[in-house]
DNA sequence: TGTTTTTCACAAATCGTTTTGTGGCCGTTA
DNA sequence: TAACGGCCACAAAACGATTTGTGAAAAACA
């Protein structure tokens, strides 16, 4: 109704048209000092009237404290490669992350790399960060702390064994996985990794040649670029192929490799999950359409953004309990392991 | 090498250890004003020593520019009832506008509703805001522009024609589907919207319905929420099977909705494409893997999030030059719209 | 040598908050 | 009436940067 303000409204103009100082106007708004209750209500309804809110800059460059976290997603910094559909996992734990944030009263950030020299130099000013799927030695988490800046991960820094502010699934994904495979029957399981040299990649091969090790079966691990897609997939099963004898089950720890083996072993009249069982490590597009679908782990990427959202800020607010809390995993079993092939897809 | 510190370096630091004035500090670190070269030179290696980055807030507060632009994505507010593999268009779009915006040296922050009392403050500090796909008379625009906050939107708000910075395809999407649908020989098109009031349905449905009646074509619109996914399009199929005449072509706006029409209508017997032909709006996981597989619309999020980011941040700069950067879209077809059936889905 | 110009560095104001410390006024008590 | 203690509001000092204006010293010129 009333002409539109040229700028938005300061606490001095609050202070003016209320007839106090700034200093009232802060007491009143907050809660803070002792005000007579007519001066804080007057304060409040000329706040209310005019539109104010606290400019968080300012807030912030007081109270050293912005109310934003970060979020690097460090297989983010692929997106092209991924594209268009392996992205499943990494989309929605930030869209999951950014809500819990934003319900919680903080903003989230989406960062790149502060430790690039251009990078916006926001990122140093923001509250505590969250690394998704840390690389070895993560120059981020040393930048950071090097800063002061509270850092959780998701996964740990595979180099940084004294960071322990992570959460993580742990051991008990490959370990479910190799159970299904074990009490579906499988006795020769090989492997299928990525290459970069992440938590997940590391501690899951360890997982699988200590349980391998434990029940005297021969590890049989293969390499391949997670960017490498189900074209690496197709390659992994043909060098197993050509190798003469088959596994009697994979497990890929990304679905579009798993897709990509399960293509070629079927092209090659190896029948799945008759011949050879898959399960893909990450649930993905591709583990679910395949044909026939792929047994895989749900990683419950919007579970696990919550999680790390809610250590993040008990982080902050320096709470003493500051227990990781748990993540959990879930197995789909799919025609990949059934213990009789299916007639339909 | 030397101890950490304790807190981060700020400009008095260097200032000191330098031996000159903050004034000389700022002015040589920003190519300002006039400082003596050797001096210049001592302040540059003196801050890249103590690893000094000028604050983003106390330089926001001062500057009224934090270096942050907003993204809020109207159809996140529901996320939970997309999940989980509704979210493809959204999420891509979020992670290639954080991308771009970060390359040029911003920060992109994710919103959820600015014009919520509880919602951070610091909402209002940003440089700039992008509304993704933004309701009818949507409040968050009101909000930002009443604060003097630039805001562009992708697709336009319906109920306010005066709003033009807003980049969108416009009737290209739904002209190229009807294009492709009668020269594929349909001639009694059905078109299944979804019930948001947005640009998306309301600007599909009124170039369908001119498109029809150009035609002679009777116009045969039915509406379902889109989070009622397949079972809102079996619905819809089962209306027309049980309205007797069937369409010889259906246009959905969602991906889920052509899955569900198509479920159900294969369940009945009626033969796709050769019955009826099935076209999505908008790409998704379901019309690329149904069967048969979906002719659809890709919307490229990420080339319209790229867009969408160039063209707020020209807006920040105060280019002269506002047009819209135009926004393509691509049909793909598939064999839900070939000229014969498949044998192979 | 005296005056003017140029060079360079700095003090201080500013951005919008929060918070500490000060002090006036008023009522109560000795 | 003097002393004291609440109550209430405010002035001022931060927070960490940028920018304007001032002035001292050095250089150029007469």
């Amino acid at each position: 109704m009333s002409a539109p303000p040229s700028r938005r409204p300061t606490i001095h103009d609050v202070a003016r048209i209320a007839g106090v100082s700034i200093t009232t106007v802060s007491h009143s708004l907050n809660g803070k000092g002792v005000v007579a209750p007519a001066t804080r209500n007057r304060v409040a309804s000329v706040a209310n009237e005019l539109g104010y809110r606290a400019d968080a800059i300012a807030r912030g460059l007081r109270e050293q404290r912005l109310g934003v976290v970060g979020l690097v997603m460090r297989p983010l910094d692929d997106l092209d490669s991924y594209q268009p559909s392996g992205v499943d996992y990494f989309m929605r734990f930030a869209g999951a992350a950014a809500i819990e944030a934003l319900d919680r009263g903080y903003g989230l950030m989406l960062v790149r790399d502060p430790a690039t020299v251009g990078a916006p130099t926001i990122a140093l000013a923001l509250d505590g960060f969250i690394i998704a799927d840390p690389v070895k030695n993560d120059p981020v988490i040393a930048l950071l702390e090097r800063y002061g800046i509270p850092v959780i991960s998701v996964g740990r820094d595979v180099g940084r064994p004294e960071f322990t502010h992570w959460i993580s699934a742990g051991d008990q994904n490959a370990r479910t996985v190799l159970d299904h495979l074990n009490e579906r029957g499988a006795s020769r399981i090989a492997l299928v990794s990525g290459t970069d040299a992440n938590a997940w990649n590391v501690d899951s091969e360890a997982l699988y040649r200590a349980w391998a090790a434990s029940r005297g079966m021969e590890a049989n691990v293969h390499h391949r670029d997670e960017r490498s897609g189900e074209a690496g997939g197709r390659d992994v099963a043909q060098a197993m192929i050509d190798g003469g004898v088959l596994p009697d089950a994979v497990y890929c720890l990304t679905g579009r490799h798993a897709a990509g083996v399960q293509a070629r072993f079927t092209e090659a009249g190896v029948s799945i999950p008759r011949d050879v069982m898959i399960v893909a490590g990450s649930d993905s597009e591709q583990t679910r359409n395949s044909t026939p679908r792929i047994t895989s782990v749900d990683l419950s990427p919007e579970h696990t953004a919550r999680a790390a959202v809610g250590f993040l800020l008990a982080r902050l607010r320096g709470d003493s309990d500051l227990t990781p809390p748990a993540v959990s995993t879930t197995l789909i079993p799919r025609a990949s392991t059934a213990r009789e092939a299916l007639t339909i897809g």
